[in-house]
DNA sequence: AGATATAGACAGACCTGTCTATATAGTAAA
DNA sequence: TTTACTATATAGACAGGTCTGTCTATATCT
């Protein structure tokens, strides 16, 4: 099915992108590491930068559906919140876990008006809106504000995690992000 | 001088690194940016990869001479905790920061055999045990990790403003360090 | 027969690092 | 002051490799 071979091309370019960079990963290796020949990326993908976007757009999906698969929704008080950041820093201490994509993307692509480093930021600015809905929903003073700390620590332990495996960040993490939630509890 | 023609290659490298990126910033780039010859460049260094380690050494020398000139050394408490990480967030906000450069370069040379990888980490730790050096003197109950989870807020903070300007995260950031400092309060 | 995938060459640009040959500056000796 | 020597910087070509994207001609499968 052509859909098939589609995904088989962006699974792979997926898997280089993320443990050797983007950059560092030249259409030739995606090819020859995906067993195709180069004019069939080019038939599914109108050009490398296609392929970074809709690798940027899979990981968001693969993030979402993560964490809404380990966050109740009818929990009440801060109880959700909680959860949902024990769902992120799980999903950051799997062992394949390579960073966030749109973190490494906006620094390999740093000037702001490049497309990917403009995609890069909404996937960001997605992610913290998650977080800010169910701050929202627990019921906290400034949920917003919140949401952009806890935020700030989930991207700095994964960052931490990126660079040296096993580094203590996520546990540590997660007390800090639980302590800052029952501060900001009304 | 001789010192200064190294210098001046340095310089004008560490620029076109910060905005542009690491691997985006060919020799070529840098030499007829500085207005010399190649061979010039492969004078003062033996590789691109020896400037890109002196590039990150600069960067970590203007740090922490940018921290302890703002930095007292005598107060009391966590006076002096809380100085420091606002004298970090101080340096973020400056209109010129454009990241971390270990951070970056982590991000650019992902393999942890690198030796731009390595040393980027090297440096990483270093503001860590800056951090923690300050933590053990304000006399909080668990200093390392109290200043594993500042760090996190930093590095995050980082990341959130050099994505985009202006995002309102260095404020926050500091807020929630001095909240994280308090709960820590023997 | 028609659609799809293949291998492999190719263009034009960029990459790092080295080479040669020339020019410029500063200093020491006459 | 003028000449001679030395160190340093210059421009530019070059090798050998990589990059993205396109082309053609062949093979496979329904």
């Amino acid at each position: 099915m052509a859909t098939a071979m589609r995904d088989h091309i962006l699974n792979v370019a997926s898997e280089l992108f993320a443990t050797r960079g983007i950059n560092a990963t030249g259409v030739d290796t995606i090819v020859s590491s995906a067993g195709i020949a180069k004019m069939t990326l080019y038939k599914y993908f109108k050009s490398k930068e296609q392929l970074i976007v809709e690798y940027l757009q899979q990981h968001d999906d693969l993030l979402r559906k993560g964490l809404f698969d380990k966050v109740g929704t009818e929990k009440s008080g801060t109880a959700q919140l909680k959860e949902l950041v024990g769902a992120v820093m799980e999903w950051i201490s799997d062992s394949e876990f390579k960073g966030f994509a749109f973190i490494n993307a906006s620094i390999e692509f740093p000037q702001s008006e490049n497309p990917v480093h403009r995609v890069s930021l909404e996937f960001a600015q997605a992610l913290r809106s998650t977080i800010a809905g169910s701050a929202k929903q627990s019921g906290v003073k400034k949920p917003d504000i919140l949401a952009l700390q806890l935020s700030l620590l989930i991207e700095g332990a994964a960052m931490a995690e990126q660079m040296q495996r096993g580094s203590g960040a996520i546990e540590h993490a997660r007390e800090a992000a639980n302590t800052l939630i029952n501060a900001a509890i009304v």
